[in-house]
DNA sequence: TCAAGAAGGAATGTATACATTTCACTTAAG
DNA sequence: CTTAAGTGAAATGTATACATTCCTTCTTGA
């Protein structure tokens, strides 16, 4: 994918197009905060990161105002930004809520129709699913691989939606903290397997136009995954030493106490 | 000019207390804009606002960054903000997606449970809403008392969601520009009959603990409304004079075409 | 020893000056 | 007359200085 159309300036710098430092900041921070770089309830201090970014503290707050917007950090009058934490009942709860919009979104798909494009990536994501959950196993890297068909294949459906509201509201949804994509991929193989024969369901009933069953099929699909999540946190609280995200186990577990206020 | 050491905040103007400017003019824009203040798709500039509301820029800037994240305006990096605009499609979709998200809202209520305050505030609203709708015809303020009745009653559900996502989500569902509340008690009187009689239901589903009950009337509930407002739009579109909203109507009506872009 | 209060530093909130971009208008060329 | 480029004002983006709040710590008194 090459550069848009238009564009004057951004190719001098030689580095990514960025409108202003605010915006670029903004994105470097929601990375950031979205790959753990940041510990859940870690304050964030201005100068901190002015210093470290070589910016000014005003484009800093006006990231950190945008990023508050969004969920991913919160802001106290007078004391400052921290990274927002996610109790174990949030992010189910976060789970619960996406589960109605992706269903509502699907219906919204089905209704309005799938372009060549969405389907497209659609059925190359059921394609190379398909192939990659043959094996007898995934490797670290196969999970992560998967992890990427299983996001083309839901923003595919998101951007079918047609709704700017709905759009905003599923990345919100999927933006808590260090535990959303993370953990998708760190379930049992058949599992995954399951998951995906739900995607070919659902697009196929978005084929045939039926809204009411890719509605109904999507947001069993998703509650699928928070009850595989609620699972895995309960086997994380039994057992401590598994393997699998120590960092989210930090992130989540038993930090209610600890909160700002 | 040291004005900042000649008077305090708050002092000249008299208002609430308020943390900080930032939040204080937030909230008075945010009213503003809702009341219909400025036109959808109006630009706001910084200045003219600083110059108004007798704050420098920095406040400014910060409220209008905070409302653009509620999705009440829309920032393009360098042009400016502007009120965002709805369109008669946008405004559909955002009831759909508040059904949703209020039947769900519904459900949990059911299952966490109502505690009393919650419970007095609701069934205070149904006896208010039961004396007032006996009347033959609703006076203009009759329509006004029972919107906030009707706003009591899905606030007190919200509440008892106990959902922090699920209640911003709400929020911003709600806040499609001049069209929600006004809109909604300028119906037929035999629709909020119907509509409060709906709440009976609902209540009753909650207090028996039947979840899906309440997820499956909620969402109806609401989705009525969006029929109601669907309906509304296409006399409004072929009777231009109708008494109700002239203002909603300038809002919403052919301004797809005069987007910002 | 403990508690309450004062003082200091450090962080955020605000104001303002400066830099950059945008947009409209003018002007000149085709 | 139309179109294009240039110029200027005005608006937004950024940097920085100052004001206010908060929090820690030290002191002082009981």
């Amino acid at each position: 994918m090459h550069s848009q159309s238009d564009l004057q300036d951004g190719a001098r710098t030689g580095e990514l197009d960025a409108p202003t430092r605010s915006v670029s900041i903004t994105e470097q921070l929601r990375c950031g905060i979205l790959a753990g770089d940041f510990q859940p309830g870690e304050r964030i201090y201005e100068v901190n990161l002015s210093e470290k970014l070589k910016v000014s503290r005003t484009p800093i707050r006006a990231a950190l105002q945008s990023l508050a917007g969004e969920g991913l950090l919160r802001h106290i009058p007078n004391r400052g930004y921290y990274v927002q934490e996610f109790s174990v009942d949030e992010i189910v709860q976060a789970y619960e809520i996406r589960a109605t919009l992706e269903g509502l979104c699907a219906k919204r798909a089905a209704q309005l129709g799938l372009n060549a494009e969405d389907r497209d990536i659609i059925e190359r994501a059921l394609r190379e699913g398909d192939l990659l959950l043959q094996k007898e196993e995934l490797s670290a890297d196969d999970r992560s691989i998967y992890g990427e068909i299983n996001a083309a294949f839901h923003s595919a459906i998101h951007r079918a939606g047609q709704s700017r509201m709905l759009r905003d509201m599923l990345r919100v949804s999927q933006q808590v903290a260090p535990s959303s994509h993370r953990n998708v991929i760190a379930f049992e193989l058949r599992d995954v397997r399951r998951r995906h024969d739900d995607h070919h369901r659902i697009y196929e009933s978005i084929l045939y136009r039926d809204g009411g069953r890719a509605e109904l099929l999507m947001r069993d699909h998703v509650e699928t995954v928070k009850i595989s999540l609620i699972r895995s946190f309960s086997r994380e609280a039994t057992s401590p030493d598994g393997a699998v995200s120590s960092r989210t186990a930090k992130g989540v577990s038993s930090r209610e106490i600890r909160r700002v206020k």
